[in-house]
DNA sequence: TAAATCCTGTCA
DNA sequence: TGACAGGATTTA
């Protein structure tokens, strides 16, 4: 799926579109994508309300609606929002449309099918996933300090434990595994093993990472676009993300790719060691 | 902690 | 044909 810097991005190009426009229709094509709602009664509860504002939290993209409903739309693997201008071709993988009071469209497509959309009624609570969200990388919250209250005592892989939504919000496969190398921490290493340096480290690779993302537009290898349709030119600045065997940036070795819970895992041996003694003696010898 | 599940497309 | 893909929840 789109990670934090897909979803925050599509996030703007969405708050400037789609504020003070009204819904006038919703049609259904894959009931399935609507969670804990039938189609008519989805359709019921958004149809003649207008976008009064729209976030973002970790990768849910959050619409909130003038009766005070919010649309809470996660795009999993493969899901995209589009702006579908009236008069052109219908986009492919078509789940869900929302016609706008202007005469466009809001697509929601997704050939997989494992993205969601729910609605969270007036007043009503948020689904328990979102209130166990770790905090926001990106907020001044995320300090390294925070960072080691919640790695401390875990004995799981750091990348597995990256991953985890609870740890820290937003990071997936992509962002997870470029932290890991700006911040120059094996991804098997146990996540409560860091020393308060790495921990440093890792909030300021995280950090780069998703910052660097957001304003490339996003990571597209395949599925990602933005609401124009355009894809992210991220995956030209990505340093070990899906580059095995090619040459690491910072020192010329071969990147490797291993397999920690269940996901591609890419690092440069060098640069990454598995024991950090090895580094810090190398970074004395200069 | 790990696998199965939800799905389809793409690439080797 | 089989492996793999940006994710998260449920089950074992």
């Amino acid at each position: 799926m789109p990670e934090l810097p897909e979803v925050e991005y599509v996030a703007r190009q969405l708050r400037a579109t789609l504020i003070s426009r009204r819904i006038v229709g919703v049609e259904v094509r894959w009931e399935r994508t609507i969670a804990g709602a039938t189609p008519a009664q989805f359709a019921a509860a958004v149809v003649g309300r207008s976008v009064t504002g729209v976030g973002r939290r970790a990768k849910y993209l959050l619409l909130t609606l003038d009766d005070g409903a919010l649309l809470i739309i996660h795009r999993r693997m493969s899901g995209n929002l589009l702006l579908w201008a009236a008069g052109e071709p219908e986009p492919l993988y078509l789940r869900v449309a929302f016609t706008l009071d202007d005469g466009r469209r809001l697509a929601y497509t997704d050939p997989r099918k494992f993205g969601r959309i729910a609605l969270v009624a007036p007043g009503g609570e948020p689904p328990a996933a979102l209130a166990a969200l770790g905090p926001e990388p990106l907020e001044d919250e995320f300090t390294a300090a925070a960072l080691q209250a919640r790695l401390a005592g875990r004995r799981g892989a750091i990348k597995a434990t990256l991953l985890d939504q609870r740890v820290v919000a937003g990071l997936g496969n992509i962002y997870a595994d470029e932290a890991l190398f700006r911040a120059r921490i094996h991804p098997l290493r146990p996540a409560g093993s860091l020393s308060p340096e790495e921990v440093a480290r890792l909030r300021e690779g995280i950090r780069g990472a998703l910052e660097t993302g957001i304003a490339h537009g996003g990571t597209t290898f395949g599925r990602h676009r933005d609401i124009y349709d355009e894809a992210g030119i991220n995956l030209e600045f990505v340093e070990v993300y899906r580059r095995t065997g090619q040459p690491c940036p910072r020192c010329g070795a071969q990147i490797e790719r291993i397999v920690v819970a269940q996901r591609g895992t890419h690092f440069c041996p060098h640069c990454q060691p598995c024991d950090p003694s090895s580094l810090r003696e190398r970074e004395e010898k200069g």
